[in-house]
DNA sequence: GCCGTTTTCGGCCCGACTGTTTTCAGTCG
């Protein structure tokens, strides 16, 4: 494992798994290898960077970092390296810390793999297992079969575990569309997606689905005639998997109605937080499983969650906070935000339409009608049309003054026709791209024309943490600009997002009244929800846009608010919920 | 190794599934 002062959170996390699955080869104490895994599963989840907190002398305040933990990770930061790590993974081959990437293969499997076969360079460890298994070799090991040699193969050929994974809103419409088929049987009493899908995650492993039925048969026989299946997986009693045609499987689980708030809730996880119910479970001398409470010999079940819930003396926690982030402990005392929901929105503020054409990205490809048309019948009361700037390399400022100019005009002439009855506002904005040094691509006399901008980075993405820093603070600096579009500028499953110091945006975003945009698109959801809570920690407000390139991307902004809902937005701390009067005085 | 409105010591979530080692270990959620 490589070892630097420099490692990221995902990077950190991975260490200290190498860390627990090194002791579990070499036969540590299993609750060792757990506060090693339970520390990894904090700073993965953590909104903070790490080395940010090692900083500020505030390693010590991350669950799960205790003395010892804490004071390795101090070294990993001062010198580079943790000689106690090294030497935990001096007798290991190196090659077993990237077959744990693969599904199925833990610890154990990864080790006698690689010490066995053997695997001696680490680079290739993924290749050279799958020609092992090709040449028969993994079946002759001790503890492996015919079996265990073809499931290892399949799993290398199905990519690994952290790299295949559906953005939400493709899930969200593939298991919107199962949903709606199933809800055409009858003995179909409840339905529900479970897991990451239903706490509404940015990205998706599998969609799996679960109906409350008294017919178990029915419902499954139904299922597998889905007309997109391709192939039935597998069908028991009381669960079916089918093979899409697109590839994806789709598990479906069918469930009693009067257990069904019980298994809903296992059901959806996250594990941490089932593990922190349980934790309380215990302290009480009950036990919790899948099939429900269990006090002294009697097991509870629940119909429904919110009975489950209350049982255990808390008031009923939405999916999407079920992350064990502070959301038991708010439960407990009555204090769960009041999320924001999808029509809580009035207005979208970063649109496209086709209006300027030479602009330095991709234009909409609708008119600016038909978009409004769009916004109204979604029963909003404001957008702004946020097309690129044009691009300044091809032409002088009095071109671009004059095309701004005519946009202008034209919202105006919008606006002059506005009907008492139904107020509808359209602001005049761009999406301005910030140049390397924090400057806007935008000559200032044609700024002055806007009624605000979105600033969003479209390039110079490598530069360090602090220029980067630095390059944000100075566009939102600039009067005109009131949001920071796709923060990170993340593209999931493609580019992680640029580092930035976010103390000194969130300081500076309160302070001047700037507001930070998640960006509903399905591969940005930017802001995540970690920064979400933290922006609104620290008393930023946020504001959910669509960034549509034609009227139809105006239905993406269930998902940005998903990530809101993850990031415990209240309608207060989301601008574009303020209704048609407040706005006009807010970003004009 | 971590953690504490019953503990600074004595605990630490629960069960299903799979495959192989005929009674259980490993992995996963």
């Amino acid at each position: 494992m490589k070892m630097s002062k420099e490692m990221n959170n995902r990077q950190i996390s991975n260490l200290l798994k190498a860390v627990a699955a090194a002791y579990e080869i070499n036969g540590e104490s299993r609750f060792r290898i757990v506060a090693y895994e339970n520390a990894a599963a904090a700073v993965e989840s953590s909104s903070s960077e790490i080395k940010d907190l090692w900083d500020d002398g505030q390693l010590k305040d991350i669950p799960g970092f205790g003395p010892s933990i804490t004071a390795h990770i101090d070294e990993l930061f001062k010198t580079g390296k943790v000689k106690h790590f090294a030497e935990v993974f001096k007798k290991l081959p190196p090659a077993m810390f990237v077959l744990l990437t693969v599904p199925g293969i833990g610890p154990k499997t990864a080790y006698k793999l690689a010490h066995e076969l053997p695997l001696k360079n680490a680079i290739t460890a993924i290749e050279d297992l799958k020609k092992a298994a090709l040449e028969g070799k993994i079946r002759i090991l001790t503890g492996f079969g015919q079996q265990s040699q073809k499931a290892i193969l399949e799993a290398i050929g199905q990519k690994r575990k952290d790299l295949d994974r559906m953005l939400l809103p493709f899930a969200s419409e593939l298991a919107g569309q199962i949903i709606s088929y199933l809800k055409q049987e009858k003995a179909v009493l409840q339905i529900e997606p479970l897991g990451s899908l239903r706490r509404q995650a940015s990205t998706i492993g599998d969609i799996d689905l679960a109906v409350a039925t008294n017919n178990p048969k029915i419902v499954l026989d139904y299922f597998v005639k889905y007309p997109q299946c391709k192939s039935i997986e597998g069908q028991g009693e009381n669960s079916a998997r089918i093979m899409l045609k697109n590839g994806r499987s789709v598990d479906l689980l069918t469930i009693l109605p009067q257990s069904w708030g019980t298994m809903l809730q296992h059901l959806t996880g996250s594990k941490q937080h089932n593990i922190h119910l349980r934790e309380i479970a215990v302290k009480k001398d009950w036990s919790i499983s899948q099939y429900g409470i269990k006090i002294k010999t009697k097991e509870f079940t629940y119909a429904q969650e919110t009975e489950f819930y209350q049982k255990m003396g808390m008031s009923w926690i939405p999916p999407e906070l079920r992350e064990d982030t502070g959301e038991i402990e708010a439960s407990l005392q009555n204090s769960l935000p009041n999320l924001i929901q999808l029509q809580d929105i009035k207005g979208d503020f970063h649109l496209h339409s086709d209006i300027l054409q030479n602009t330095s990205h991709d234009t909409g490809l609708d008119s600016m009608e038909k978009v409004i048309a769009q916004a109204k019948s979604l029963g909003y009361q404001y957008l702004a049309f946020t097309e690129h700037n044009p691009s300044v390399n091809n032409h002088n400022v009095e071109q671009i003054f004059a095309m701004i100019q005519a946009k202008k005009k034209a919202i105006e002439s919008i606006n002059s026709t506005s009907n008492n009855s139904t107020p509808f506002w359209v602001f005049n904005s761009l999406e301005i791209d910030i140049r390397a040094d924090g400057t806007l691509a935008l000559p200032e006399k044609a700024l002055n024309l806007l009624d605000f901008a979105v600033a969003s980075v479209h390039s110079s993405f490598n530069l360090s943490k602090k220029d980067m820093t630095q390059r944000l603070l100075r566009a939102l600096s600039h009067p005109k600009v009131k949001i920071l579009g796709h923060p990170t500028g993340r593209m999931l499953g493609k580019r992680e997002g640029y580092e930035v110091d976010w103390d000194k945006i969130f300081s500076l975003c309160k302070k001047f009244n700037k507001y930070l945009e998640i960006n509903a698109w399905p591969e940005r959801l930017d802001l995540p929800d970690t920064l979400v809570r933290e922006a609104l920690k620290r008393g930023v407000k946020i504001i959910i846009s669509t960034d549509s390139h034609d009227s139809g991307h105006l239905n993406l902004m269930r998902y940005g608010v998903a990530v809101a809902r993850r990031g415990w937005a209240t309608p207060a701390s989301v601008v574009n919920t303020a209704d048609y009067d407040t706005i006009k005085s807010l970003m004009k």
